[in-house]
DNA sequence: ACAGTTTGGAACCAATCGGTACAAAACACA
DNA sequence: TGTGTTTTGTACCGATTGGTTCCAAACTGT
C-alpha cells in the first residue's frame, strides 16, 4: 500500500529491552530508548504507542526470551528436579562473574514503582507465578515419591521463587557475590537434605 | 544567636522516611515531600542541603527505626534463635494482613536505580550485611553445637538475607499474600528440620 | 531597643520529562 | 508517471524535575 517500515519491529523490540533491563522502567528515558533502538520519535510513537505499551511489549518479550527459557530449564530434562533447581541458580552465579549485573528485567519491574500500575503489574505477576510453578514442577520430580506427601512441596516452590527474586535483585544493588555465592549453596544443600 | 527553626529536625525527617517509604527515592517528588514533611523548599535545601543528602540521612534513620530493631529481634530474647527468625518473617506477613504494601526501604532502595549511585549503595549494602549478621547469630543461637559444625551458617544465613529481601520487594509489587505466607511457612519448617 | 543572624516563603531557573503536530520523504499500486 | 498512503524526522508542547536566589520576617543576645 505505502511506505514499509525501515527497521524491524522485533529487534527494535530487543534493543528496547537491553535499555529497559539497565535503565528499568522509569529511569529509562526517551532520548536512550530512541538511541538504544536506532530510531526517532515519530517512529516509536507510530510503532508502540506509547513508553507504558512499548514496555509490556518488551516485558513479554522477556517473557519469551528469558522467562520461558527458564521455565524449560525448570521443567525438562535429563536429570532430576533438584539438579535443574540448581542449574538455574548457578547460572545466576555465573552471569554475575561474567560482570552481568543488571538482575532480572522482570525482578526489578516488580521492584519498582512501576509495580504500582495495574495493567504492568498484571504481566509481572503472571511471570511470577509461571516461575513459581515451575519450580514446584521440578520439586515434585525431585522428592522421592515417598517423603513427597510429608512436605509441602507449594511452600517450598514459593520460597525458591522469591529466595530467585531476592537473589537478582541482590545482584542489582552491588551485593558482594560471596554474598550471592553463600545463598545458592544453602540452597544446594536444603535440596540434598530434602 | 539567631531565629529558630519552627520544625522539628528529627520529626521531619520521620515525615521524609514515609515518603520515601511509600514512593521510593526517584519517585518521591520534591513537591510530595515537601507537603509530607509540612515545610517549605527554603527550610528544606537549608536543612538538607539535598535531595540525595536527605535521602541518605533518612536511610540512617531507617536504620535505627527499623534495621535495628529486626537486627534486635534476631540477636536478643528469650526463645531460641530460629523462634526468633520465624518471628521476623511472621511479622512480615502480619504487616501485610494489615496491608502494609510498602515493603522495606532498605530493599526498594536496593532494587531501584537509586543502587546506582555510590554514595547510596553503600549505606544500602552496610545495613543488608548487618542484617545478614544477624540472621548469622540467630542461626548459631539456633542449631544444636553438635550439628553446627556440619552445617555452613553463614550460607543459610545469606539465604536467609536474599529470602527476606525477595519477600519484601515481592509484597511491594502485590504479589498474592498466599505466597508470602508459603515462603514464611517454609522457612519455618527449613528451620525445624535443621 | 538595637544589631546581628538565620529562617521561611515565593519567585524564578534551566533542564528534562513524555507526548503531539505536521510537513517532507519514500514507497506501493495503478 | 502520477496518486494515495504510510513512515520518518523535527520542531514544538505543557508539565514537572531538582535546585537557586533573594528578601522580608522572626528571633536571640546585648
Amino acid at each position: 500500500m505505502a511506505r514499509p517500515r525501515e527497521f524491524d519491529t522485533k529487534v527494535a523490540l530487543t534493543d528496547a529491552m537491553n535499555v529497559f533491563w539497565q535503565h528499568g522502567y522509569e529511569a529509562a528515558s526517551l532520548p536512550a530508548l530512541l538511541e538504544g533502538m536506532g530510531l526517532t520519535r515519530g517512529s516509536l510513537y507510530k510503532a508502540f504507542t506509547d513508553k507504558k505499551t512499548l514496555f509490556i511489549e518488551v516485558l513479554n518479550r522477556y517473557e519469551a526470551e528469558a522467562v520461558d527459557p527458564a521455565v524449560a530449564l525448570l521443567t525438562t530434562g535429563p536429570a532430576d528436579g533438584a539438579a535443574r533447581i540448581n542449574a538455574l541458580f548457578d547460572g545466576l552465579v555465573e552471569a554475575v562473574e561474567r560482570g552481568d549485573q543488571r538482575g532480572c528485567l522482570l525482578c526489578s519491574a516488580a521492584a519498582g514503582p512501576s509495580a504500582v500500575d495495574a495493567d504492568i503489574s498484571k504481566v509481572v505477576q503472571h511471570q511470577l507465578r509461571k516461575m513459581g510453578d515451575a519450580f514446584h514442577v521440578a520439586l515434585i520430580q525431585s522428592v522421592p515419591q515417598s517423603r513427597a506427601a510429608a512436605l509441602d512441596l507449594r511452600n517450598l516452590a514459593g520460597l525458591l521463587l522469591s529466595q530467585y527474586v531476592g537473589l537478582r535483585v541482590m545482584v542489582r544493588s552491588n551485593a558482594p557475590i560471596d554474598a550471592i555465592r553463600h545463598s545458592t549453596k544453602a540452597i544446594a544443600d536444603i535440596l540434598e537434605a530434602l
